[in-house]
DNA sequence: CTTACTCGTTTCATTATTCGAACCGGCATT
DNA sequence: AATGCCGGTTCGAATAATGAAACGAGTAAG
């Protein structure tokens, strides 16, 4: 693993963790050595990429990070695009939605809008969902060349509840059947309790970019909610997609000359 | 310098740029060889951080920055914190105004509200304030310890127009006088026919993590605006200060248990 | 059709950078 | 006073980064 992966990594950690790390806590949980960890924290810091409480000597994501977030954004307007669609879902399902980009392997939630409902569902902050066990990543996988499909079956499979697929076959049959539905669905594969359905966003070439989700506490979960609810999340990707790649209005995002 | 430096500024150079870039292009701005530039590039990209087009082969901002951007601002809410105040002060001089926060020995624009005149001052995307040119900069080295000054003073101060301060004594003695006024003056000192006045947001402990200022057109700015506009930037800057890190209404942002 | 250019990509011997065990001083607890 | 944990530092050994050169594909020019 090349150095800039180790830092990188080191970021990643930060994002994960609700609160400030030290360096001990940081060089344990990246399994780096002290002063390993401590030259590339004080890199990330020289570039603003990690900020160090003078006091505390803690460190936490630093202000570049909402710099370049809002370049990229600018660039590509993904959570403008997305947060009407995600609210008017939100709206009409009274359940929790959520839009998710592809980013290094996983998907990370972009818009999140939460049920109004006292039992709901959830999404911690800096949660990535992993491709295999939840119903936004067998979307993503179903919209997705089998080359990629084959890379992914042909990683471990983590497991994270009694549900989630771990076996490479059963996974590549969940995908064969989501093709066919049009929208994915889970049921417990990733948090217990957690139902979800969801579609997948698409680009002009029809590469899958990212996801769009509808999660319930699985209670509330039936056959016909799950129907319902996947016509719907079908059609929103569709139609998220179509405006965000020019399918209908124009204004090919991309690639700005 | 460190290898991770050198794949960070590589984003920086994709910040910078108004469009995605080609390897070679890339390679020729960092001053790179193409293939060490490839092999961060590819390490980047692993990560999420920066995104090649698999067609045209350029490189752009990844998707990475906007999660992290969503997370660091989920943890220290800045631009939630000072939108509000910059729409208000937008309104109020009729100008344009914008918060900026110290990054990397720059200062980057958080919230920009531009001015609704024809004739108006505008910040380009990705745009950084240089903290010995700009009425920003100036502003927050007034708030910043000697030590930080005598640092910054013993870089080579770049020139951007025929105003801007190049000599450190010269940079001392605006600096004591801004610290005298309360506020910054800047005369086309960064840009042409641009002036601006600006205050520093300070922390609790009173170290500054930013500023807020007005630009105008030289041609609108008069004596008596600048000291009106002047103290209604350091007024607007105290208030701000005080929300945000709890001199007024409690919770500190900083240190989440 | 050939030539000459540019671009992205790969290779590999050289070299500079990174690594990490051991260590230091400070602080809190025992 | 002793112990343990913390952030931070040192320096020889080990490793990863480097970049000149070459390659193949594509393209424009001759």
């Amino acid at each position: 693993m090349g150095t800039v992966s180790k830092a990188l990594g080191l970021i990643d950690l930060l994002q994960a963790s609700s609160q400030p790390l030290g360096l001990t806590g940081i060089a344990r949980r990246a399994g780096f050595d002290k002063a390993t960890t401590r030259r590339l924290l004080l890199e990330l810091v020289a570039n603003g990429y990690v900020e160090q409480d003078p006091e505390t000597r803690d460190y936490s994501l630093g202000p570049a990070l909402q710099a370049l977030g809002r370049a990229r954004e600018q660039r590509f307007p993904l959570y403008r695009a997305l947060e009407p669609s995600i609210r008017a879902l939100a709206e009409r399902t009274g359940e929790t939605v959520h839009a998710a980009e592809y980013c290094a392997g996983n998907l990370s939630p972009i818009v999140v809008i939460e049920s109004a409902k006292a039992n709901r569902v959830i999404l911690e902050s800096g949660l990535k969902l992993p491709l295999h066990a939840t119903a936004s990543g067998i979307a993503f996988l179903a919209a997705s060349p089998d080359a990629f499909i084959d890379q992914v079956c042909r990683r471990v499979l983590a497991r994270y509840t009694g549900a989630t697929t771990t076996d490479a076959e059963a996974l590549r049959r969940i995908v064969a059947e989501t093709r066919q539905r049009g929208f994915s669905l889970s049921d417990q594969s990733f948090e217990a309790e957690v139902s979800s359905v969801a579609a997948a966003i698409r680009s002009a070439s029809g590469k899958p970019v990212g996801t769009i989700a509808v999660a319930m506490p699985t209670s509330r979960m039936t056959p016909e909610i799950a129907f319902e609810f996947g016509a719907l999340v079908k059609a929103q990707a569709e139609e998220v997609s179509a405006r965000l790649f020019g399918k209908a209005n124009g204004e090919p995002l991309r690639k700005a000359s």
